[in-house]
DNA sequence: ACCATAAATGACACCCGGTGCCAATGCAAT
DNA sequence: ATTGCATTGGCACCGGGTGTCATTTATGGT
């Protein structure tokens, strides 16, 4: 008896390797979408096209659905992590504002897949339905913060509300996104979040000022 | 020749009479769901209760999730006639609220009825996932009413958003009704927009009063 | 009475997403 | 070689949803 008998699996844990991974899936899935679209996909030509079996796709993913959204579980992750760090004396909507501006930049390189992704999950009926399920977690998170804040539990209404609002906010810049390319997701956030504080001033002359400002391409002001 | 020689269809249009309705197969399927859960029932199950063939089922309703949600299309319809006759000078926001709050007061007969709807809508996930479809025409009604007020077509940003946000509203509100039956609707949707145009005043303090507020049964301030 | 017409139903075959089950596979440690 | 183990593949099965076609049940005209 050495002390150190297994030796804590270096690589290979143990078993017939893996044939495929959820990223390779991924890729093909959503490779296969983008050329045929959503509906006109099935499960088992995604399985062939990666030389796997049906039943083993979903072993990686549990529904067709699931596939566009990555590992979005660990993205929520990252907005509560960030929503963590949040100084105390920040106001509450400020603080949402700048956490949620802030979790939807992606680097440069990654935009293009990530429009992809959106655009996907926005226009077809099946992802549209999914996505609230998904967000579901998102909202949570928001809850739990504002109840932090609010001194209550994530769970009441006040919470619940800032939730699905700030959830608002970010799904209209998606929208508002996927047909203007050209502008920058960050700042579109950032200015449906600065809409919603001003809700009752919207009129004809407000509204256009605003709606000007998004019509930017990148957003930096002048 | 008469001039009215095929006198307009009375009642009966012209061949087989039809085996059932769609009010009676929706009253089964919620009566089964009810009971058993919405998963545990199958479309046959209501098919076979309605005497019906299960394929007669999928010509009355488009899928089986569609069921809870009635005539939801004239509903919709009902909102939009409501702010089509709301005066110009009214600004936006408070109309919308007003609509809002208007479009959902149920008669009182209706009311256990209408709370099991949404009960089973917000809790089972197939129909959580549903429900974004059908609410996409809502917010199509407000984002277009929005449109109109803020001269800019109902699809851009701003009326968008403001779709997104009506709905938050009312979802928020949703949620509160269903573990709180002692609650008015009505009134949880109002307060819902009044403590969304205050979002930045939101601390402790003034979020305890607001909640203090919605705790009262009936919502009727003393 | 008889026949055309028309609308709805029922039966059947089929596709796809998703699941439970179990035997086969491929690698590592002994 | 043998054992242990995670993963895979195959298969049967369920339920939702659709396309197709013959059948039913009425009405209206002759």
């Amino acid at each position: 008896m050495t002390g150190l008998d297994h030796p804590a699996e270096p690589d290979r844990p143990l078993g017939r390797p893996r044939a495929t991974t959820h990223d390779e899936l991924e890729a093909i899935g959503m490779d296969l979408f983008g050329r045929r679209g959503y509906e006109n996909v099935s499960v088992q030509q995604i399985a062939e096209a990666a030389g796997v079996s049906r039943r083993t796709f979903f072993r990686y993913f549990p529904t067709k659905s699931d596939l566009p959204w990555g590992d979005f579980a660990q993205e929520v992750d990252r907005l509560r992590s960030t929503l963590a760090l949040v100084p105390d004396q920040q106001p509450l909507m400020a603080a949402l504002r700048r956490a949620v501006v802030e979790f939807n930049r992606v680097p440069a390189e990654a935009v293009e897949q990530h429009r992809a992704r959106l655009g996907l999950i926005l226009s077809e009926p099946e992802l549209i339905a999914r996505s609230l399920l998904k967000f579901q977690l998102w909202r949570e998170v928001i809850a739990e913060f504002a109840g932090r804040r609010l001194g209550m539990p994530g769970s009441s209404f006040l919470p619940e509300l800032i939730g699905e609002i700030a959830l608002s906010a970010a799904v209209a810049a998606y929208r508002e996104w996927i047909p203007h390319p050209s502008a920058d997701l960050p700042t579109l956030i950032d200015t449906a979040f600065e809409a919603m504080t001003d809700l009752e001033g919207l009129e004809h002359g407000s509204a256009a000022t605003l709606a000007q400002r998004i019509a930017l391409p990148d957003g930096r002001s002048p």
